[in-house]
DNA sequence: TCGAATCTCTCGACGTATCGAATTATTTGC
DNA sequence: GCAAATAATTCGATACGTCGAGAGATTCGA
């Protein structure tokens, strides 16, 4: 193996434990603010859901996150007291819940993420413009990557 | 503002997005490893301290989880039961318990990484070492911005 | 050596999240 | 229109994690 192969070996090492850190800490940093606002795991995830689908109703909500539909009326109940969700009766359809988010879970991870990009500012500073490409495209082959991976953790298919 | 600032400022954008959505899917992933071990988060984060003390007891436990001892005793009962722990007495003062790992959850974590890696090799064969480096660099520097980050969100000191 | 201090564990109680079954309100199909 | 189906909620039961008080074992200090 030439010398640098070695180099990249190590690299490739090196880049691996930092993924491992940094997860680990991902999960400590969104515990502390689930604490900070006395949410638990289960209501994070379900706010993240939320984010993602425009018209969620409480039943697609149960459905998504495996749980009864009594469970969800519960849930909702705890975020609507937070102040993260509001209840809104679909006018087509009045049996229906729109759940639709009041932007203060939003509010809270830019505020956070804000805190992050001040420490990281002298970072990027010295980065040229390629090299912040490199780290862009970097993150993005990161997220597909863990994208990948989750069905193979849950043992169960990716969409449901 | 040139055209390469602008260009910059897009590419701080998109990063920072990049973060945000590699955060909420670590969380994703972390819980899923979690629910698959019929962990809780509190076990979970008691296993990264495990990791990091090399003479943990149960007490000094109690102190840097925040937990009451007879909780502490519950939660090594759930991790002794799942394997992940074990207790050893102190023979030097045997009223003590040392917390070893049994490593299940460091092998789990390799597993899993392990997983990532391949999905991830196809994109650093493309890099170069320089972009490798760079690569190297940013994830550390994102490691010590989540690390500073922390005691403004928890609002507490940094080490207790 | 003997009492106080220390470390862990046990026990009983409490709060909370979840479930299944039954309930209410609304829509759909005949 | 009226019965069946659907959406969300309420209710009672259960499981689990945590706490505080106290017990048991061990060590420390006079």
């Amino acid at each position: 193996m030439s010398r640098t192969s070695k180099r990249r070996g190590e690299l490739v090492d090196v880049l691996e434990g930092l993924l491992r850190d940094m997860a680990a800490r991902g999960v400590l940093v969104h515990q502390a603010i689930a604490d900070r606002f006395g949410l638990n795991s289960t209501d994070l995830k379900a706010l993240d859901l939320a984010r993602g689908e425009p018209n969620l109703t409480a039943g697609r909500l149960a459905e998504i996150t495996g749980l009864s539909t009594s469970a969800v009326t519960a849930l909702l109940d705890r975020l609507e007291r937070a102040g993260f969700v509001e209840r809104r009766r679909d006018p087509a359809d009045r049996r229906r819940v729109f759940v639709v988010s009041t932007g203060r879970h939003e509010e809270e991870l830019t505020r956070i993420f804000g805190l992050m990009s001040e420490r990281m500012r002298d970072v990027l500073r010295r980065y040229d413009d390629e090299r912040l490409a490199v780290a862009v495209d970097f993150l993005g082959a990161v997220n597909d990557a863990a994208r990948d991976v989750m069905p193979e953790i849950t043992g169960r298919e990716p969409a449901e």
